[in-house]
This record gives structure tokens, C-alpha cells and sequence, in this order.
DNA sequence: GATGGATGTCATTCT
DNA sequence: TTAGAATGACATCCA
């Protein structure tokens, strides 16, 4: 206490700026505090000459001359309301709203206010995106916009770039040099930043089949063909992994271009959001819950929870952060954030994380076979250093609520279990390994194979092997080379650990196939699930369809055979009729086959008449030879039975095929 | 004692 | 060519 008495400590909250900033705008919505209005096209917009004037070059040189009160600005003629809006909100939120439609308003309007964190390099992102012919805006754009994505450049290079963008925004580009004159001094001694072209995909179906990469074939393949996300396997570290490591690729430069944002695949309208959070995993935003623990390939990730080197934070107070803060302890910074909101609390101040941080990830990724082994393994090495913690000291994690950690209670057993085995003074598998054997042997001697790593942990602190079982497994394979060089070891030793890490790994391995099997028959029972409602709910409209079909067949045959009575139609007469009136879709078209059969020129002996005019001779006679169109379709002869008797004209479409010169040979 | 789930390990294949 | 990952098969433990 009396150290902490003597240090100095800093609290930096990361929200703080997005308050104040959120306060403002409602503010300005609410017309408070606003002491100037901005004239464009004749529209007024009330705003804070502050807020203009620290994003704006232009505002800044306006407002300095005025001091008094009711101060409005008039926008030159060539910028508009619709492309000024947007920016006015980007003041406000630091985010840009914009479409296809007036993102060159809006690139007019930036460039000639000059607003600040809009560069010259964003819109040579988007707008090729926008008006490239193989391009729609539909698509999904991905801007790499942000100013920690853009790397510094010189003026020329930004002129440069700006004549390349003559191209597209040719009336921007000729803007552009009149403005610049005016507004981009700053802009120019501010090191205009341009945006690395980050590879990323613009396609969202390209996308999509990119989130499948990280599976097998197998199961890739039904994800593919069911077109469903890792719905189940996105609270699976590594399936966490390779979704960040799709969202967060590294700029093909050396800048620390974390991320992209990715904008709505399905409006036209962009989003460029200019938050620390987003500087990161766009999983954090996306879908915080269901994204515990952001390990983007295997590195860091600002979502990391409570870890520093060795000195974990008290339990009560990791357990009751609300908000993304991080405090800065006598020069070391604690990173702690809310896996909850999936707020993040990037350290603007240090580039990268820590080894130490990075190393507790990569061994939360391996969680629980960590966490029991760091219980086991009061290991000092270097190598061992980030885990060689006790189970005290690991405690405070499971006060926090990461989803990722929600297995510490199944966790707690492997731990009771090591803590078991720690304190035993024989164990089997020690025994047969000291005793020369086969490491195999250990394999059917264990005592319980769910405590098999705390065993080799044992193992490595009875051979004086100055590191852990968990270290060796998370190291790379250099690293694990060159950790062996450095150790003076027998070759038993030798082969021991590389079968250790060898198993351990495959452990792993196993345990993240049986989980996506697992993940694969839940999806599979929810695509069965999904495919019985669909068949049900296809089945219902087709008996729907049905009914209607032969409710319609029936009213046209009512028509038919009135027009036919009505206009007393020739036998060559209704031939032709038939003949244009007999599409091969058309369900009368077999029916007026058979009239026109009927009236067929070569048979005159036939009264077709008669079964024309309506009346009962037409010849409908159950359990005769006689025969009905209708009752080809037995749900038709239901339908007409329960239909009022004005339905009786059908048996003027009764035929006896007594009648029929050929036998109708049409059966069904 | 039978049984099914969970887990570790090995051998093989795939990437 | 090789390392690592994935996975099927088998064995074991345990409830």
C-alpha cells in the first residue's frame, strides 16, 4: 500500500470520447448549445462551432475571425446539402453514412471543408469500388479507411494519387486543385495517410466460402451445401480464429493495419466507422457474445481479458468491469475489457502486445489442458514464465463472464484431479517411464487419462525439465527446436518431449474433430429439422394449389362449354378454336382436343351438338361406359360433388365413348 | 456386468 | 519434401 501510495496511476477510459462525442449530437438535434448554422442550398444546419471547427480546416479558418454569437456560415455554391449531411453526422458520430448515390457529394463536400480523418486516400478506396464497371454497389464494400490502416505518404505521392482518381471522380479531382490550395495545407503538414490496398474480399459469396476455409473438406463441404454459417463453432476458439483471421487481414504493408469494416452486404449504403473498437476484430462488434475470446491467428487480440505478467488483477475487480478501460499501472498497462460488449481497450501507445499477453492467448486458445497444467507447474523458465501460475492466481478468471471461459466449471475437475495427482507421491506412469520403458507403456498405466498431461507435467518436473508441457505444445516448431538446443538433454529426454508434445498436440487435435463432428450432426439435425418444415409447409401450398387448379379447371370448363352454347360454334369453327386455344400448359387443352375430336369433320355421324346445348343428353351416367373429363382427377369429382348444382352444366363435358369413333386411350 | 459417452493415442491421410 | 492438422480406429475409464 505504501507503493502504491508513492506511484502514479492513470486511468484512460476508451468511452469516454464516444460519450462526449454522443452528447454533442444529441445536442445538436435537439438544437442545444449550438452556436452556428451552416448554409447550404438554401438549408440550414445547426451545429457547434467547436465541434465544426476541430474536424474541419475550413470551418476552423472561417470561425477565427468571429467570436459573437449567431455566427452562419453559407457553403460555397458547389457543394450541396446531400453531400454535407453526411459529413455533419461524421462530425457527430465519426461515422460516414453514405451510398453510391452521393458519395461524391460527400468527397466534394470533404474535400473542400477539408474534414479531417476523411482523407483524399478513403475515397480513392471506395470510390473505385463504387463506379468500377465489374462492380456493383450492392456488393459488400470493405473500406480500409482507417487512419490507423493508413500509412504515412508524402505530399507528391498524395497528388499523385489524386490525379489517379481523376478517372472515376473527374469532377472531384478538378475541385481538388482549387480547394487544395486553400484547406489542404494542413492536410499536406498533417502527412496525408493513403490506405494501403489491404487484400481484402469485396465479394460477399467470396467471403462466405472463406469463413468455411478453416474446415476440413468434409465438413466445409456441408457447410457449403447448407449455406449455413459456423453457427455452433463460432464459440470454438479456433473457429474464432479463422473468422478473424478472414476479418483482420494483415495490410500487404508493414503498417499496423488491424481491420477493415465490414459494410452491409445487403443496402448499398456504407458505413465507415471511425472507432478504436473497430481498429480491431470486426467479430467484437458483430457478434460479442458469441465471440469470446478474439485470438485473430494465433496473436493477441485487444478483447484479451484481464492478463498481465504474472500479476493477474484482484477477482472483484476483473469480475466487475463495465466498461472498456484500461489503467495503467507504474508504466505497465493492464488491458482490460468487457468480453460481453466485445468493447475493446486498445493501448494506443504500444503497437503490440506483450509476448507475455500474446503467449497467455495462444494458452487460453489450448484451454482447459493449460489451465490444469499451469496449476501443476510451478515451473520457472523462460519458457514456462507466462504459465507458471497457481490455481489461486488463476481464480479471477472465472469470475469473469467470457463465454470463453464458461467450461471452467468442467475445468475445476481436471484441476482437483492434477492437484490430486501433484500431491501423490507415486504415480504409475512416472514409475514405468523412470524405469526405462517404452514411453508407450504410460499409455494403458495411467490412472486416468483426463490427467495425463498433469502426469507428464509431474514427468518434467521429476526429469528437471525447466519447462512446461503446455509451453512445448504452444510454441512453433522453431521455437521448440531452438528451445531444445539451448538445453542440455539426453536423448531420452529428448524423445520424451518431442512425445509429449507430440500427443499433447494430437490431444488437442482430437478434441477439436470431435467437437466439429459434434457441431456437424447438430447442424445436420437442424438442416433435417429445417427440410421437414420446408417439405410440410411445400406440401400444404401444393394441396392448396391443387384445389385451386382444379376449381379454376372447372370454371373455365363452365365457360367453355357456354361459350360453346352460346355461340353456337361450327365443328370447323371450334377445330380452329381448339387449335389456338390448346397451349401445352393450358389444362384444357386435352379437353378441347376432345371437343375438337368431337366435331371432328370425318366423324358427322357423331351429335356433338348435343352435348353442347346443355342438356342431359349429354350423357353422364355413373357406372357406364360413359366418361367425364373431370373424373379423370378423382379430387375433381370430390370438389364437384361438394360443389352447388350449377356445377351440373359439367355434365354437358360428359362424352360416351360409345360416341368416340377411336377408343380414348388417354387413362389418366 | 453391460453400455454408452468421453477421452487419449496411434496410424494414416490430407493440406 | 516435410511439418502440422485432421480423422478413423481402437483402447480405456467412468457413470
Amino acid at each position: 500500500m505504501s507503493s502504491c501510495k508513492t506511484s502514479e496511476f492513470t486511468f484512460q477510459s476508451s468511452v469516454h470520447s464516444t460519450h462526449v462525442l454522443r452528447c454533442l449530437d444529441e445536442q445538436r438535434r435537439k438544437d442545444l448549445l449550438c452556436d452556428m448554422t451552416v448554409m447550404v442550398e438554401n438549408r440550414g444546419f445547426r451545429a457547434h462551432r467547436s465541434v465544426l471547427a476541430s474536424c474541419s480546416e475550413y470551418f476552423s479558418t472561417r470561425m477565427n475571425n468571429h467570436t459573437g454569437p449567431g455566427l452562419i456560415i453559407s457553403l460555397p455554391d458547389e457543394l450541396t446539402a446531400e453531400g454535407f449531411e453526411p459529413l455533419l453526422q461524421f462530425a457527430y458520430t465519426s461515422k460516414l453514412l453514405f451510398t453510391k448515390e452521393n458519395v461524391l457529394e460527400i468527397h466534394n463536400c470533404a474535400t473542400v471543408l477539408g474534414f479531417k480523418n476523411l482523407d483524399q486516400a478513403c475515397f480513392d478506396f471506395i470510390l473505385p469500388k463504387f463506379f468500377d464497371s465489374s462492380k456493383s454497389s450492392s456488393k459488400v464494400q470493405r473500406s480500409c479507411c482507417k487512419t490507423k490502416c493508413w500509412r504515412a505518404k508524402d505530399e507528391s505521392s498524395f497528388k499523385n494519387d489524386g490525379a489517379n482518381d481523376t478517372g472515376d471522380v473527374s469532377s472531384a479531382a478538378q475541385l481538388s486543385k482549387k480547394q487544395e490550395q486553400n484547406v489542404s495545407s494542413n492536410l499536406s503538414e498533417t502527412a496525408v495517410r493513403t490506405c494501403s490496398p489491404c487484400p481484402v474480399e469485396t465479394e460477399a459469396d467470396t467471403e462466405t466460402e472463406s469463413d468455411y476455409s478453416s474446415l476440413c473438406p468434409k465438413y466445409r463441404k456441408f457447410q457449403l451445401a447448407c449455406g449455413k454459417g459456423q453457427s455452433n463453432t463460432d464459440t470454438e476458439p479456433e473457429n474464432t480464429e479463422s473468422s478473424c483471421s478472414l476479418n483482420c487481414l494483415p495490410c500487404s504493408s508493414s503498417e499496423k493495419c488491424e481491420s477493415a469494416d465490414t459494410l452491409s452486404s445487403k443496402t448499398s449504403t456504407g458505413i465507415i466507422e471511425e472507432d478504436a473498437a473497430s481498429f480491431f476484430c470486426p467479430l467484437a462488434k458483430q457478434s460479442p457474445v458469441e465471440t469470446p475470446l478474439n485470438l485473430c491467428s494465433g496473436k493477441s487480440s485487444p478483447q484479451m481479458c484481464p492478463v498481465t505478467q504474472g500479476s493477474f488483477p484482484p477477482p472483484q475487480s476483473a469480475g466487475k468491469v463495465a466498461e472498456s478501460s484500461s489503467v495503467r499501472v507504474s508504466g505497465k498497462e493492464c488491458i482490460m475489457s468487457d468480453c460481453r460488449t466485445g468493447t475493446v481497450c486498445p493501448n494506443p501507445s504500444t503497437e503490440k502486445r506483450s509476448s507475455v499477453e500474446m503467449e497467455v492467448a495462444n494458452q487460453l486458445s489450448a484451454w482447459p489442458d493449460i489451465y490444469s497444467s499451469c496449476v501443476s507447474e510451478p515451473v520457472s523458465s523462460s519458457y514456462g514464465q507466462g504459465m507458471a501460475v497457481k490455481s489461486s492466481e488463476l481464480q479471477w478468471l472465472k469470475q469473469l463472464e467470457c463465454p470463453f471461459l464458461r467450461d471452467l466449471g468442467a475445468v475445476d475437475a481436471q484441476v482437483r484431479c492434477s492437484e490430486v495427482t501433484s500431491r501423490s507421491a507415486e504415480c504409475s506412469y512416472i514409475s514405468s517411464i523412470n524405469s526405462g520403458e517404452d514411453s508407450d507403456s504410460f499409455d494403458t498405466e495411467g490412472d486416468s487419462e483426463s490427467c495425463t498431461s498433469e502426469q507428464a507435467s509431474l514427468l518434467f518436473a521429476q526429469m528437471q525439465l525447466p519447462f512446461s508441457v503446455a509451453g512445448i505444445v504452444s510454441l512453433s516448431r522453431n521455437d521448440f527446436q531452438q528451445m531444445l538446443k539451448t538445453q542440455q538433454m539426453t536423448r531420452e529426454q529428448l524423445d520424451f518431449v518431442h512425445d509429449v508434445r507430440r500427443r499433447s498436440k494430437n490431444r488437442i487435435a482430437a478434441r477439436r474433430c470431435r467437437k466439429r463432428k459434434l457441431d456437424c450432426i447438430h447442424n445436420l439435425e437442424c438442416e433435417i429439422e429445417r427440410l421437414r418444415s420446408e417439405k410440410e409447409k411445400l406440401t400444404a401450398e401444393k394441396r392448396q394449389l391443387d384445389q385451386l387448379r382444379l376449381k379454376t379447371r372447372e370454371n373455365y370448363s363452365v365457360l367453355y362449354d357456354r361459350l360453346c352454347a352460346e355461340a353456337k360454334l361450327q365443328p370447323e369453327q371450334l377445330q380452329v378454336f381448339a387449335k389456338y386455344t390448346s397451349l401445352a400448359e393450358c389444362p384444357f387443352s386435352t379437353h378441347l382436343s376432345t371437343k375438337a375430336q368431337l366435331y371432328h369433320p370425318s366423324e358427322p355421324e357423331l351429335q356433338p351438338r348435343a352435348s353442347c346445348l346443355g342438356t342431359d343428353t349429354g350423357i353422364y351416367e355413373p357406372g357406364t361406359s360413359t366418361r367425364s373429363v373431370n373424373t379423370q382427377n378423382l379430387a375433381a369429382s370430390d370438389l364437384r360433388s361438394t360443389e352447388p348444382p350449377h356445377t351440373g352444366n359439367n355434365k354437358t363435358m360428359s362424352i360416351s365413348t360409345d360416341q368416340i369413333s377411336k377408343p380414348e386411350t388417354d387413362q389418366s
